[in-house]
DNA sequence: AAATAGTCCAACCGCGGCGGC
DNA sequence: GGCCGCCGCGGTTGGACTATT
């Protein structure tokens, strides 16, 4: 169909993203936005294309991206919903805030996968990180002033934040319910969080708001994509859940 | 200290879906 | 109804980095 070419590639940048590159792309997000990615890159003077730029974006300089190793819950929560969703990675990270859709791909690759495969004792989440700390601290650099103090160095689960606004989720209809939830500077999740997040996305569609409290993570609002979602999700549930599931 | 193997992750590629014309 | 353009997603890869020999 009319697919548009990857990029131009005459004269674009390609590969690793410079520290200038970045502050361009942050500084002309925070100020216009991002409507069109396309036309994004030009306005912004950048020599990428807008592919590439809402990667970047998405992936690294967001500032509600939350950096450091993923936790013993987050990996059992990739697990669980990899066996809900499927290779779904956008899903699964609209249910884990401060995740994107690339880090959690990764991680299934690298650790949970064969972990799944092997029975393996998991080790990652408890060790020291070996490597991200350069990377990390390199995109603390780039980010700046732009970045929210998103985590602790080696974020924990109990003090978990994240910033005000969660961009995955906030971009579709349920803009107010992501608005209530992350009114606050920070938001602290307990350690309940998990098996909360887990658990909602069956309480808030089939029995609605009972709590009263809207759900930061209600993949059950009104938004397009997760409505669909949720219907599978709640089949699933009532079908017998997870008990019923083979072991990979 | 150097070479090699293994791991991790940022970025690219290509496809499908959706909306506008 | 069909075409076109854009966006978002999932799969894959290349290079940086660490661990081991």
């Amino acid at each position: 169909m009319g697919r548009a070419p990857c990029c131009e590639k005459m004269g674009l940048n390609r590969g690793p993203w410079t520290a200038e590159e970045d502050s361009v792309l942050v500084a002309h997000i925070e100020r216009h936005g991002h409507s069109n990615w396309r036309a994004l890159p030009k306005q912004a003077g950048l020599l990428r294309c807008g592919k590439s730029c809402r990667l970047r974006w998405i992936n690294y300089l967001r500032p509600d991206i939350k950096r450091g190793n993923f936790t013993r819950e987050e990996e059992d929560a990739i697990i669980n919903l990899h066996q809900l969703l499927g290779n779904r990675w956008s899903a699964i990270a609209a249910r884990l805030p401060g995740r994107t859709d690339n880090e959690i791909k990764n991680v299934w690759h690298t650790h949970l996968k064969k972990r799944l495969s092997g029975g393996q004792t998991q080790q990652r989440a408890t060790a020291a990180p070996k490597r991200k700390a350069k990377k990390t601290e390199a995109a603390a650099a780039v980010n700046g002033p732009t970045t929210i103090p998103v985590s602790s160095p080696e974020p924990s689960l109990s003090t978990m934040t994240v910033a005000t606004e969660d961009y995955s989720m906030a971009s579709s209809a349920d803009q107010n319910t992501t608005t209530d939830c992350f009114s606050s500077e920070e938001f602290q999740i307990d350690d309940s969080f998990w098996s909360e997040t887990l658990a909602m996305t069956v309480d808030s569609s089939d029995s609605g708001m009972e709590s009263g409290e809207p759900h930061c993570m209600d993949s059950a609002s009104p938004s397009s994509n997760n409505d669909d979602m949720d219907f599978w999700l709640n089949l699933f549930i009532q079908a017998g859940g997870m008990q019923n599931l083979p072991q990979i």
